[in-house]
DNA sequence: CGTACATTGCACATGGTTGTGCAATTGCAT
DNA sequence: ATGCAATTGCACAACCATGTGCAATGTACG
């Protein structure tokens, strides 16, 4: 019956797997990193990484993939049935916080330019949800700010980074960190601090 | 009296300015962009390109230089003779805006990795002021934020490209951007919005 | 016109990266 | 141990970008 090779997934898909994890932090130390860079930090020859990715761009491609829907997931799995706006954006970001530093780097490559086309398109769906949670808290007034949703939902995004980067300067403790950028993100919204606190408090 | 080719810089000096200008947008588009892609967008043969600048670090270093040297400029003009933090900020941002946004590449190029090394460096006296300037707010209470001085100037630097971002694909009006994003900018340091809002009125 | 200088158009060497081919080797599981 | 699959270790071709050299061409200015 196909000894399917037992539980085990055999020590190919195990470097699969290494190979993605490497690739993702050492993309993050240099998004110009080469294939050879990858393969080296992984344990593993150049060749074998072909073996596994049929070129660069694949190998990248399956990153984004993954991001995008641990992303995706976890923002949804945080936000369901929440109706306040604000709530909803304090779990939200708590939930995402974690998942969204993991994948930073591939966030950052899609804000940039040229690298793999269609990064942008394929965060899209999860922008969109985003702007318009902002657009209903703009409109009950739960949120009060001088930009639009859209431009609003680029600041709560750029904010993040800001505290990831922190974080990793030094600045910042990684215990805090989730919830201080909730709190930030909500008080960038217009929400008051106080409230801002007392909903992070809650919701954690 | 040396002739010095009369008042005219000469086409030589007229082909430099219109090199760094052309690698600052085509850059902006693109940062790995070559010399020779550089070199054309300018009306020019790659070898004109580095009979002006020895190497691509050299071309890029000067743009750096140059931005700096704008940024530091700006900033220290809009924030001279003001004591209020809050104030002090909005002036800053609101005249840091349009030189930020000329030279945003280099900012992004900054914060990113392995580039030209020392974009950070030659950055980080105008940062420290900035937290020293938000160290104050906080001390004194007219800011407020869950997050310490040094990650909150990463965040309303982060801020800034958001709002840079927006305009660039359309979500915002440039002509509003600078005065939203400096509200934007005062909300997230803990202003209440009504005086955000009051100040860059007051200011602009 | 003729001088000086900037620009051009090659050509070249160098170095790095991508992707592929193939034989030899290693490790795991039966 | 033996077979199977993955991994390795080269070697290779192709491409692209960086810098440099040099002769030819243009262009402004006295």
């Amino acid at each position: 019956m196909t000894a399917m090779t037992t539980g085990s997934t055999s020590r190919a898909d195990a470097n699969r797997r290494r190979i993605l994890d490497v690739a993702l932090t050492e993309l993050l130390r240099d998004p110009d990193a080469s294939m050879d860079q990858i393969a080296r930090a992984a344990g593993v020859v150049r060749r074998t990484v072909y073996g596994h990715f049929p070129s660069r761009e694949a190998l990248i491609s399956t990153l984004v993939d993954e991001a995008v829907q641990a992303l995706a997931d976890a923002d949804a799995h945080a936000r369901a049935g929440v109706s306040d706006p604000a709530e909803s954006v304090a779990r939200s970001v708590l939930a995402l916080w974690p998942v969204a530093d993991r994948y930073r780097l591939l966030i950052a490559l899609a804000q940039r330019t040229v690298t793999v086309q269609g990064i942008r398109d394929r965060l899209a769906p999860l922008r969109e949800n985003k702007v318009r949670l902002l657009q209903r808290g703009l409109d009950e007034g739960v949120f009060a700010s001088p930009l639009p949703a859209p431009a609003l939902a680029y600041v709560h995004e750029q904010m993040l980074f800001a505290v990831m980067e922190a974080v990793n300067d030094g600045l910042l403790a990684a215990q805090e960190a989730g919830r201080s950028a909730t709190v930030a993100v909500l008080t960038a919204a217009g929400v008051p601090a106080s409230r801002a606190t007392e909903l992070v408090a809650g919701v954690s």
